[in-house]
DNA sequence: GGAGCGCTGTATCGTATGTTACGTATTTTG
DNA sequence: CAAAATACGTAACATACGATACAGCGCTCC
């Protein structure tokens, strides 16, 4: 069973000519960075022509350069999707059905996290505790809760936060109330939802300035936004799982009451009373 | 001090025009996969035209598009040598809002699955999966949506699934309907809400089976639930965090749904076909 | 409401890149 | 040792890729 190029050239490296025995070995020993460049450079590095590395990649079984270069690419795709984490950490012993999943969902955030810099999350902090426009909240099928838990802690500490519920009907009507200092949050993942897009379309075409939460395949509507977050989503079950979204939106949640810490107070403190 | 093109690309990501902001947030989601494709692929994949790829890769100081390619492949391969050290967003100077935060998360995750055991699962899963009766769920004032996001789900892979919503008055008129073959689903933690633990109450002298979730310090709930799951909610924010609780929702609708494989997947062909 | 600016896409161009044909060198075999 | 076969490099070629000029559009600011 041969899955890797390395192997593939460790397999056949007895039966190939000197010169094509230096590109292998050359590729292999900075592996797979040379075979990313391109003919020319690879071939000077190895100390062939470039006809000899073309050679090699047909040997290989590819057709030409360039399908070489993206079987490459996919393998190292492949290996930074599944952190050294899962390589290092062998699955816990006694492994139930629960700790690959949990296992799964951990690395999920911790990814999702290293895709997401402290910048984006103040800016987009920044633009949801801008008190001069209203809050939209709104998810898909199954990611609506998502919007409505959002929605649920941002309206304690600010006003004019609406999580849109309902029927397709309602929202769009709510459009008219929605203008350029607004914001519309959406949680978006596969299979994507006509109905949302279309939604954020016209939202777009309003001015509202659109925060995005999507999978790492980005829903269309990343077109429209303005702020968006790609979660990892993938998890050893039937289903996506959309924890690292949640763990972002309560991070969120955060970054905006210490932003609204001063008013914040005060209001919470005012809702006490009127208990 | 800007050391990887992820960060520098952060740093002006507020400074760009709409469509150099789509190039980037592509390249951020697949980081740094796409930018090692062809600038049509690149453009293709985030809805843009090649020119502006191009000047997005001159914004970022690049002189032009191998420049920049090279760029990338000698951070991978940096990263590929220690593979130890993953740095794609370095602990952040000046103490980063985010990272403690995630930290916490991810040890309460940690945390609340030590305390829970593949048996405790699993025998909650095997209620929820047993079609004799009907599940109901339910959630306080912040927890609410994790009830939604479990009814959302289970509600595709068996019939008789119900979120209570609405007011009061609504579901308390509910209890009619439920008996000793019947499920609860009970989200509640602190601070706890009354109308939750009548409700508890009562649906518990009828005889019905209470499914807890709830914190470490236990709602009072607890003292009528038949199965309790206690989450970890500690974070460095003014917010407890529900995320240990909602990771734990997810393997449940995961177990759940593999209980009832051969009729789940029936179930859904028919969904499907229904659209 | 009008003028100016900036952003974006279409179409065109030059070139670097991969590819192929051919001749020379090197090894292998009778 | 000779002859054939295989391997390798040089040089010419075609293509696909990145780069650029330009026009249309929307947005902002008078």
């Amino acid at each position: 069973m041969i899955s890797s190029i390395a192997e593939l050239i460790a397999d056949r490296l007895g039966t190939m000519p000197a010169g094509e025995r230096r590109a292998a070995q050359t590729l292999i020993a900075s592996y797979p960075m040379i075979g990313l460049k391109t003919v020319a450079e690879f071939s000077a590095a190895a100390g062939v022509s470039s006809p000899t590395i073309l050679r090699f990649v047909a040997r290989l079984g590819f057709q030409n350069y360039p399908e070489f270069q993206s079987s490459l690419q996919d393998e190292l795709a492949a290996q930074l999707q599944s952190p050294a984490i899962r390589t290092l950490n062998p699955p816990s012993p006694g492994g139930g059905t629960v700790s690959p999943m949990l296992e799964a969902t951990l690395d999920n955030m911790r990814e999702t996290f290293r895709h997401l810099s402290d910048k984006q999350l103040a800016d987009i902090a920044a633009r949801l505790a801008d008190r001069r426009g209203k809050t939209f909240l709104i998810g898909g099928r199954f990611t609506d809760p998502l919007a409505r838990y959002m929605a649920a802690h941002l309206a304690v500490i600010q006003p004019d936060v609406f999580h849109l519920a309902g029927q397709e009907s309602m929202w769009r009507d709510r459009l008219i109330d929605m203008g350029k200092r607004d914001v519309l949050v959406i949680f978006d993942i596969r299979r994507y939802q006509d109905s949302l897009v279309r939604f954020a379309e016209k939202a777009h075409q309003r001015g509202v300035q659109i925060v995005l939460f999507t999978d790492q395949w980005l829903s269309p509507i990343a077109r429209f936004a303005r702020h968006v977050i790609a979660g990892r989503t993938a998890v050893p079950s039937a289903w996506d799982s959309s924890a690292a979204l949640f763990v972002v939106a309560e991070t969120l949640i955060g970054a905006v009451t210490r932003q609204l810490e001063a008013d914040g107070a005060r209001r919470i403190r005012e809702m006490e009373e009127l208990r």
